[in-house]
DNA sequence: TTACGCGTGTGCAAGCGTGCAGTCATGCAA
DNA sequence: TTGCATGACTGCACGCTTGCACACGCGTAA
């Protein structure tokens, strides 16, 4: 019965109303602005109630950039920092977990238009910025583990909670300004390329400053 | 016909106002709960209509913490920058001017208690974090212009204004981890003192990592 | 096929937050 | 003292958001 792997009816329906919801709100946002649509216009749109409607999405921001159905959790978190974090640079590889939480890339059109709604109304950038410091507790806590095992934070010079604290919040800094990059009124017309690029020149941009400052 | 130092009748009249909204919704938030109390109840006990509340403050959680009237203006920054920021250390100096716009602590007794209630309820936490990455923006461009004169970031090498983002960005990091760390629920009972400290470890802190790091 | 359990959709009521417009008090100048 | 301009307080209407309770249909086991 289902189409897909193993999708049940119940499971499919669920997909193509957060879908219906999610193009309803960025169509009608991307046309009117976000202050000229209600809440009920895109449920009636989308075919739900309004009340179905914050079921799906906590605020109408959250419906127009269409959040994954949920935030990688602690073991998809686990498992990404096992693969990856292996380049012996802190930096380079808590910047690369952050970012991972992210990189929910849909396709290029929807994503294109995602990005020129948020330039258009900062409440979407905000919303997306305050994304990044609410995961910030549980990365620390999956880095202060991996901490445990470097060298560098084995002389117990600084609590091991601390220093991942730390070091999450400035990596997530980094991913804020790749964020506030992209998204620029004055920025040329992006394309997923730059907004692809806009995290790694945060990362080189934030590793020269600190060399500065030493 | 003024008590003090030229106040007029409306401005002492607004101010008392305004204290009278404050010291209601943190009495009746640390008796109930945040939760537990409504606007509607607090506007009662201060004798305003609701709507007057919201004149006065733009959110419950803003007149439990009592923010001052407005967050200090680019002027204020500015002669902030110019007296204080001559230390040498672009940490020390913008990691000050981060903390100088929170330092409008009232009296102990006050003090203490909005501590305790940002301990016990999250959102009251949450919100002050907010209110550091809501001015990083002002403060970024107060910097730029002092990175200008700096010789380290006149050869070009960077961006002045990415720069000064970035700094500011890492700066106000060590200031939420600052308010963090004085209202965690394990912490011993931390006194202002406590609180007047976390900052400086914070930066300390910060300072350490960076070094690990590089 | 039937019957049950559970997840999902919905309406309703309440609280939060804001723009608008009308009323009233304050501050100031004649 | 009187009169006016300005700004504060308020009610009202609306939109956003959430908890609760009920109804309905899907999934499943017999």
């Amino acid at each position: 019965m289902t189409s897909g792997t193993g999708e049940t009816l119940r499971t499919r329906k669920q997909r193509q109303t957060r879908e219906a919801i999610h193009h309803a709100a960025l169509r009608r946002v991307l046309d009117e602005g976000i202050d000229n649509v209600t809440v009920a216009e895109i449920s009636a749109e989308a075919n739900v109630s309004t009340r179905t409607f914050f079921n799906y999405f906590p605020t109408k921001e959250d419906a127009v950039l269409g959040l994954p159905e949920e935030i990688a959790d602690d073991d998809a978190i686990e498992a990404f920092i096992d693969r990856e974090c292996s380049s012996g640079d802190l930096v380079t590889d808590v910047s690369h977990l952050v970012r991972s939480v992210f990189a929910v890339t849909p396709n290029g059109e929807t994503f294109e238009r995602i990005r020129e709604a948020m330039t258009r109304h900062p409440q979407l950038r905000r919303r997306q910025l305050q994304r990044v410091t609410a995961i910030e507790q549980r990365l620390s806590r999956t880095v202060a583990g991996h901490l445990r095992t470097d060298h560098r934070f084995s002389d117990g010079d600084v609590d091991v909670d601390d220093a991942a604290r730390v070091i999450v919040m400035v990596c997530s800094s980094a991913m804020r300004l790749a964020i506030q990059n992209a998204t620029r009124n004055d920025a040329e017309a992006g394309s997923a390329e730059t907004a692809e690029h806009a995290f790694d020149q945060a990362v080189e941009l934030l590793r020269k400053v600190i060399r500065k400052l030493q």
